[in-house]
Order: C-alpha cells, then structure tokens, then sequence
DNA sequence: TATACTGTTTATATCTATATACACAGTATA
DNA sequence: TATACTGTGTATATAGATATAAACAGTATA
C-alpha cells in the first residue's frame, strides 16, 4: 500500500508529526479501513526519503493513539477505530487548521472580508486543478 | 512598548520561529513604524516567560531578514521596510497560511463546500467576539 | 532451514531551549 | 570628570527533542 503522504521538509513543525496527522486523517476519512496492512517503516522511510526511525516514531505515537496496531516481525496495521472517534479527529483537525489561518490572517491586519476574499481565491485556483 | 505577541508553548513550531512571524507581522501590517524601539531581549522574555536566548534568536534573524536593527548598549529597532516588500510579506504569509488550511481540510476528506461551510462558521464566532 | 521480510534497540549528530556569566553603552551624581 | 549604576547585547555550557545510521530480533514462507 503506497500512502499519499506530502511532506513540508522545510517546515517547523516535525516530520514525524506531519506523518502522524496524515495518517490520521486517512483512518478517520475511511480511505483506511480496520485491518488494513500499512507499509513497513522501512517502505515508508524509502518512499517519503527520510529515516526509519522517523516512522517508526510516527507509528509509535500512532500506535498510543490507538490508531494502528504493529506486531514485530508481522507488520503495522490500521485498528478498529469507532465511528465517533473518527468524526472528532475530523471536525476537531478541520476547525483548528481553518480558525488557525483566520487568526493568522487577522494578525496581518487583513478584514474578515479581505480573507473570504482570499479563502475564495484559493477555493477557485484548487478548483482549476481539478479538486473535488 | 510591549508587544502583542501569543506563542502556542505546546506548539510543534519553534518558540522563536512563532516570534519571528508575529513581529513579522507587526511590522509589515504597520503597527511597527520604522523607528520603534522593540522590548529588550530581557523584556520580552520575561513578558513572554522565556529564555533571553529565544528571544535573541528570533530578534538575529528577524535583523538577518532586514525587519530589524539591533546595536548594544542601546536596543532593538524597526528598520526601514519598503512598502512593497511589506505586502509581499503580508499576502505570501496569508495566502500560505490559508491554503494550507484548505489542504488540510482536502485531506480529511472535506468538500469545498464543507470547507466554506466551515469557514464561515469560524468567521461568524470571530464576529461574536467582537473582532473586526 | 534458508532467506527475505517484518519491527526493535543502540549509538550518534543536529536542532531547540535554557541558565549563567560576561562585555558594552548610556545616565545620574558625588 | 570620575565613578557607580542600570540597561543593552554577547558568549559559553548544558539538557532535551528531533533525525539519522547501523546492528539486533522476531515472523513468514519458499
């Protein structure tokens, strides 16, 4: 299984973070259902060019998070996660990331129109690209 | 003068990298005229409880990026910004800052409409609060 | 039972944040 | 004007977090 994970290498915040908040996202949108087979660390740290020890970090938390289940020799797989946990992780990592960037924004001296204005910019350039 | 500044202490992203954006901010949104004395290291950490080295970490390389000026014995003061380069400080940093948040809201698997519809909600509890 | 795949542990380097001690510049005042 | 005092930035040493490479150990299977 090849994960669509992007990563920000330049970015502040950790590497294995962002793996962690990806991964997330993907069990709590469905696109990973209970029991399916992750990639080893090794095969992830290949695909994404960065250390085994960084996923498998990622996958530590993961796994104390009760999102995924490893076995040593066996391999990582995605745990049953119930339908309500899912939703939270979903409302909760939305919102924050949307009220994060207004507050951003607002910091810049920008009106609450001026942003709709540039929310909408980015709606319509990602729209060109052909998002859903 | 003291400094409007809100650090997230729990935050992936450095503490003087938080500083660096918001003074960033401040200077390119106006609040920071060319001139100003800037709080002294010693000031704003004690303002923002944190070391004296974060916050000179983040005055050294707000002054490598030309937003700052520092001489000893005297203090810390706002360069001179051009104007142009003061807008491109403001739109890149909201524009990134907005994005981002869309993506991730993409990654869970949200709608653009969803997304708006999120948007708008963040936008109107701001409006609650009384901010502008 | 080889072999090739898993996850795991150990040791090392770099980045982030801190505490502490120091050197420089301005100002009051004896 | 000498001197002490206050405020400024600066340098060094230490602890913890982040990322890496290399060696170790369990599991499946041809």
């Amino acid at each position: 299984m090849q994960l669509p994970i992007r990563l920000s290498k330049d970015s502040k915040t950790p590497i294995y973070h962002q793996i962690e908040e990806q991964v997330k996202a993907l069990i709590a949108g469905g696109q990973l259902p209970a029991g399916t087979p992750l990639p080893s660390i090794r095969a992830l740290s290949k695909d994404l060019e960065i250390s085994v020890i960084t996923t498998r970090r990622a996958y530590l938390n993961l796994e104390h998070g009760g999102f995924i289940q490893t076995s040593q020799g066996k391999g990582t797989f995605v745990a049953d996660v119930s339908a309500s946990i899912k939703e939270e992780v979903k409302v909760s990592a939305v919102y924050k990331a949307i009220e994060n960037s207004v507050e951003t924004a607002l910091r810049h001296d920008y009106t609450l129109e001026q942003i709709e204005e540039v929310f909408k910019e980015v709606i319509a350039v990602l729209k060109e690209k052909g998002v859903s």
